[in-house]
DNA sequence: GAGATATGTCAACAAGGCTGACATAAAATG
DNA sequence: CATTTTATGTCAGCCTTGTTGACATATCTC
C-alpha cells in the first residue's frame, strides 16, 4: 500500500516564507466569524436583563455541574470581583445556585437551577444552529479538523486543561 | 473513475438529531481560541497606550487604504460616536491620516501612515505565528477548509461583502 | 493556635460599547 | 437655485465588563 511511504509534508519547506507574510485571510475571517457567533444569543440575553458576561458564566456552570470558583475563575481570566458582579446577579434572579462545599466547606458549587438551564440550553441551541448550517455541505471529517484546528490556536499551556474541558476527563 | 459518482453527504440523514445536541465542544473550542488569539497583540498595544478597538481600526484601515468612516463603521459594526473616540487618538498620535475625499470632498479617507503601517504589520505577524503553528501538520487541505467554513459563519447577509473584503474583488 | 486558602465585598477607575441631540459641509435633487 | 439628503463630527451621559487595591470571614492544614 503506498500509504505506507510517509508523505513529505509541504509546510517543512514553505514555512518561513509563509511565516513572513500575515495571513489576513484568516485573521479576518476569524474577526468576522467570532462576531457574529456571540451576536446570537445577545437578543436574548436582553430580554433577561443579562450581557455576554453572564452568558459565560451560565454557560459553563451548566455544562460542568459543581463548578467551585476557583475553577471557573481559571476557565474565564477575570478578576472574583468581576466575576461576582455578574454571578451575583444571576444567584438573585435564580438561574444559578450556590451550595457550601461538602469535602471542603470553604469552596461554593455552582449548579444551574432547572430555569438556568433552560436558558443555557436555548442559547447554545442558536449557536449551535449556526455551527451546524456552517459544517453542512463539508466533507465528513470537517468538523474533525476544525476542531482540532481550533484546540491548536489555544496556548499549549492550556490546552490539556481546555481538552479535559471541553471532551471529559477520559481516561483519567 | 469512481470520483464521478456522487458521494452521499450524511449530513442530510443526520441533521434533524444533531441540530437538537448542542455542539458544545465547538461552542467552547471557539470560545478559548479566540480568546488567545485577541490577546496575542495586547501586551504591545499597551505599549503604545492602545486597546483592542484601535487595533481593529488600525487593521482594517491599513489593509485597504483609502477606507471610508462609513465603510469603517459598516465592517465594525460600532456606533460613530464609539468609532471617533479611537479613530481621534490614532490620528492625534500619527498612526492614521484622515485626507478629505476627491470625488465626494464630504468624505475622510483613511489611511495608516508609516508608523501605523509598521505597528499593524508588527500586530499581524504576531497573530499569524499563532495561526499558522496551528496549521502546522495539518493536511495541506486544512487552511482550505478552516477559511471556507469560517466564511460560512458569518451571517450570510454579509457574506459576499466580507468575501470581496478578505479576497479582494476578484472579477468585477 | 498559626498560617494558608477560598471566597466575599467595598471603592474607584478604565475601556469601549450605547443613545440622543445637534452642527456643518457638501452632494443630490426637484 | 432652494431644499433635502448624506457623510461626518461632537457634546453629554449612561451601561457593561474589565481592572487594582484593600480588607473581612470562614475553613482547612500543619
Amino acid at each position: 500500500m503506498p500509504d505506507a511511504i510517509p508523505a513529505v509534508r509541504p509546510e517543512r519547506l514553505g514555512k518561513d516564507i509563509l511565516a513572513e507574510l500575515p495571513a489576513y485571510d484568516l485573521i479576518e475571517l476569524f474577526f468576522f466569524a467570532y462576531r457574529d457567533f456571540v451576536s446570537d444569543p445577545d437578543r436574548i440575553l436582553g430580554e433577561y436583563g443579562f450581557g455576554r458576561a453572564h452568558h459565560r458564566v451560565l454557560h459553563f456552570v451548566n455544562r460542568q455541574p459543581g463548578l467551585t470558583i476557583a475553577e471557573l475563575l481559571d476557565i474565564l481570566r477575570i478578576t472574583k470581583q468581576s466575576l461576582n458582579r455578574v454571578l451575583k446577579e444571576l444567584i438573585e434572579k435564580d438561574f444559578i445556585e450556590s451550595r457550601t462545599g461538602t469535602a471542603d466547606r470553604r469552596q461554593r458549587l455552582l449548579y444551574a437551577t432547572p430555569q438556568g438551564s433552560e436558558l443555557a440550553l436555548k442559547l447554545a441551541k442558536l449557536q449551535t444552529r449556526r455551527i451546524m448550517r456552517a459544517l453542512s455541505d463539508m466533507e465528513p471529517e470537517g468538523k474533525e479538523v476544525i476542531s482540532r484546528y481550533l484546540l491548536r490556536l489555544i496556548d499549549p499551556d492550556d490546552r490539556d486543561h481546555v481538552e479535559r474541558l471541553v471532551f471529559g476527563p477520559e481516561k483519567t
